[in-house]
DNA sequence: AGGACAATTTAAAGCGCTTTAAGTTCTGGT
DNA sequence: ACCAGAACTTAAAGCGCTTTAAATTGTCCT
């Protein structure tokens, strides 16, 4: 009975199953234990061990299974992400998380909701497969509900206001986006600036609070005007009508965000209203719509990258550093300066 | 030493952990075994049996650990979904995959490539969850790849034709959908009906081919156009433009699909061409763009729910019926009428 | 009451990997 | 040579669950 050469390569249970870390030990004629050493990359293992492990493995095609590997180590350093998979800036984010959480050696398990599988079936599922840390992207559950998740396991919150509960939050500062609009608004010469609300939410709430703010910072408190709303196209279409219909037109129209702009614009354009000659429009969310040349919106950016990073590294602080007093990153949008916005003429 | 009530409910070991099976198990009195019967729905424990663990279950909090029953039990039941999270197409099939899957009691697990992380680490990713098939929506990767991959767990490629490799293919009839696009502009009396481009990928070449094929059936051979293009909106302007330029504006233009279509649009409106007064317009894919009231664009669908049922079922064939021979599904794309095409004037 | 058989329950052996304590082999110094 | 200590290597004990064969209990006849 030979025990050497080929004991592993032609193993008698099977061609098909796929090679195991036991696999490429015999084949190296080495214990498993040096095995997971060498391809994990802790010191321990010499040189010569570490080519010939590398080498069969690699011969071999082997390719660890993480069930096992998750299981057998106390840590899965796996980070669950839960998204709206319809999002296109959920999807910005979860590129950016994706070479965050590589860089600190974490990797990703992505769970999504939509129409048909709620947030509280995405998150299950990301609990189920071990997560440590739970990055919810614009998660619409309680303050309490999200509260109770965080004793399983850290949740950080992305891209919403939670009202006093204490978990880690990374938002932009919406109050701020918008103030940044009005500014530059101001300064292009307008002054009767109407504003297209988003709806029942808080980042709708913030962003009209953030509207009116600046509008008296500016001293433009007579023109300040809301007008009802909320996040679609058909919305914006809807407030820009009333604009048309009433007496008098402002000479610049900002929206909650860039669908409700988009509406804005197509009621505009069809009422002959040219844009940005007789009225400006500004969107918010730099939506891959806001880019399209046919629009070429002046809108605010989130930037995904930065809040994609704090997400991680708030998720690392509390696995990795033991930090457990919660804490709240809110970064600073950026004016996306496109082709909607000119002076007052 | 009493081992009855409490024995579960505060052990000494610390309140963090999550409760186990044996936690479960000992606050009932019976094996970890037969909880896990009963979690899992397989008959054999009695009524009685089966009432105390659930409520036992539910008192803890109890939530499986995947890695562990993945890990012991051959099969995992996952079905590993490879998708490009930019894509709204993508989405919307990811969505009914879920269904879809869930019903035949499969599970997914997401892996997305992006513009930094390829289409191999994300396949080697869902492989690393041991899939146990892969579902690959849009795969760039040559049929030799696909095949070699299809070897160590079945593949279905969803979407796009595959040369001749030995796997499952879902997708829609490409060439058909354009030549409904044709049939129906031929029907509203439109004989100059140009196409533009959609570049190099197999998918392009199907629809180009579509448009030949139904132009000859139309005897229209002499009107046969193809205006060079890719799949961004800016191919769709500059082919627009060129079309300007030229000395006759064709009745009808067919774009590779509603992106390239919306350049198409923008650049009519530019130049002052009315549509689909003038020139009617036909898109393809049915995106959320082509829905988008100002748009309103009279494109074909690929039916993301059908797909995904049928990759899904691909897949359970491979697993639990043994089918070995490759199947090639191909769906019948419907035209979906707005607003850009009417009766040629 | 005794026994055959069905209905339940459970002990125990893994699944493929990690991890730690316990070797084993090498160094170099004396 | 001999030995302490460094450098490697490995045996073995799990991780939390599934699964199978075997044990236990219950049921119904005769």
């Amino acid at each position: 009975m030979r025990v050497d050469d080929d004991a592993s390569a032609s193993r008698r249970d099977g061609a098909s199953k796929r090679p195991r870390l036991e696999d490429v030990a015999a084949r190296v004629g080495v214990s498993t234990a040096s095995v997971s050493l060498v391809l994990r990359g802790v010191p321990g293992p010499s040189e010569r061990t570490r080519q010939r492990v590398l080498k069969a493995a690699a011969e071999l095609g082997y390719q660890v299974d993480r069930t096992a590997s998750l299981l057998a180590s106390r840590r899965t350093r796996l980070l669950g992400v839960m998204v709206d998979i319809h999002s296109p800036f959920h999807a910005d984010l979860v590129e950016h998380l994706h070479t965050a959480a590589e860089e600190v050696g974490y990797d990703l398990v992505l769970s999504t909701q939509t129409r048909t599988r709620d947030e509280h079936t995405a998150v299950e599922t990301l609990l189920a497969f071990r997560s440590e840390a739970l990055i919810l992207l614009g998660p619409t559950a309680s303050g309490d509900a999200l509260a109770a998740l965080d004793r399983k396991a850290p949740v950080i919150a992305v891209g919403r206001r939670i009202a006093d509960a204490d978990l880690d939050v990374v938002r932009s500062a919406d109050d701020d986006g918008v103030g940044q609009v009005v500014d530059h608004l101001v300064e292009l010469g307008h002054r009767a600036i109407t504003y297209v609300d988003g709806g029942k939410g808080v980042i709708a709430t913030d962003r009209r609070r953030g509207y009116r703010a600046a509008m008296r910072r500016h001293g433009l408190e007579a023109h300040i005007g809301v007008l009802r709303g909320d996040n679609t196209e058909a919305a914006g279409e809807r407030a820009a009508r009333q604009l048309l219909d009433g007496a008098e037109l402002p000479t610049a129209i900002v929206a909650f965000n860039d669908q409700s702009a988009i509406g804005v614009l197509a009621a505009l354009s069809r009422a002959g209203v040219a844009v940005p000659g007789e009225v400006s429009v500004v969107g918010y969310d730099d939506d891959a719509l806001s880019r399209l040349s046919c629009f070429n919106l002046t809108t605010v950016s989130q930037s995904a990258r930065e809040q994609a990073r704090h997400a991680v590294v708030a998720a690392v602080e509390r696995l990795d550093q033991g930090r457990t007093e919660p804490r709240e990153v809110v970064l600073t949008p950026r004016l996306v300066l496109r082709g909607t916005t000119a002076e007052r003429v």
